[in-house]
DNA sequence: TTAATCTGGTTTTAATATGCAACTCTATTA
DNA sequence: TAATAGAGTTGCATATTAAAACCAGATTAA
């Protein structure tokens, strides 16, 4: 049977899931953001079937995480290029190369080390901050579906 | 065909998205944080088939993303809880949601607010930060291969 | 103590999705 | 003019998914 979509969920993270959950989106997005843009690219970096990478490409662009530009120099060749709404899913593939460099260390590589363009040093790990900003876990939060009017003491 | 595995591939992404990269398992995980356990309340809540919960559950298991834990009281009851490893997730999904209500917000919903358990305030949106703490994105930072010396200060 | 129910699963079946290879179409290059 | 590269599309065999039926051990209900 189909795969179930999570379009109209009220659960955001079910949506964002639905945009860039499977196998390949969010990879299609991480190589986006190192700097790759042609199909033919994407297609040999991530030995991805091309009619696979298609329509991962096309819903990507639906979605707006990437952009379709045509480069018009020689004729029909294109680039997908990250839009602002892609390039905001930072956090998410930071998040998740951290998790896997802690948690499934390559056996043979050391994980690469991302760093400040201007500094040189490497970036922090990316965690969730309290208004203080100091990190707090899962177990330091609670969910108030209240919008929040005016960020009070109490729990509510 | 089936679909490939990212088990020996030396990103770390692709690692990571091998075990909760499918559609249902971060779905999972963020239900568990917020306290489900049991098989019947995942399988209500999140509406999935039960042949598929099993598979998820026993592959997140497998993956030491929960652990199965038997509740004994009246016999044959277990729970799913978190493990470290999974509550480590934790960034991951809260970014995921907050990209989600920033860019699909729902039509007729607010998002959901999670806040500090003690101080009751919102938590800040999950930024990647650099050395100095200030947010950085994906045009201000390079990867490097090198395992970091000594953090110098030319592109190396 | 027999039947109904809950829980956590497995099996069956049909619909989709995936991966591969082959093919198309346009534009460049030899 | 032929060959090649980029960006797809199409066909097919296989995997995965979803829904629903089925199962088995414990609990409750009668």
């Amino acid at each position: 049977m189909a795969r179930k979509r999570f379009d109209d969920s009220n659960c955001s993270v079910a949506r964002a899931l639905n945009q860039v959950g499977d196998w390949w989106s969010l990879l299609i997005v991480l190589h986006a953001m190192y700097g790759t843009r042609r199909f033919v690219d994407f297609q040999q970096e991530l030995g991805i079937a091309k009619n696979i990478l298609c329509d991962r490409l096309a819903r990507l662009v639906d979605n707006g995480v990437l952009k379709r530009v045509e480069v018009g120099e020689h004729g029909s060749r294109f680039e997908y290029r990250l839009t602002e709404k892609g390039r905001d899913l930072f956090p998410v593939v930071i998040a998740l190369r951290q998790w896997g460099d802690k948690w499934n260390p390559s056996p043979d590589e050391a994980p690469l080390d991302l760093r400040d363009r201007v500094t040189g040093q490497s970036i922090q790990p990316v965690q969730v901050q309290n208004a203080e900003g100091e990190p707090v876990t899962v177990r330091d939060v609670f969910v108030s579906k209240e919008p929040m009017p005016g960020s009070k003491k109490d729990s509510a």
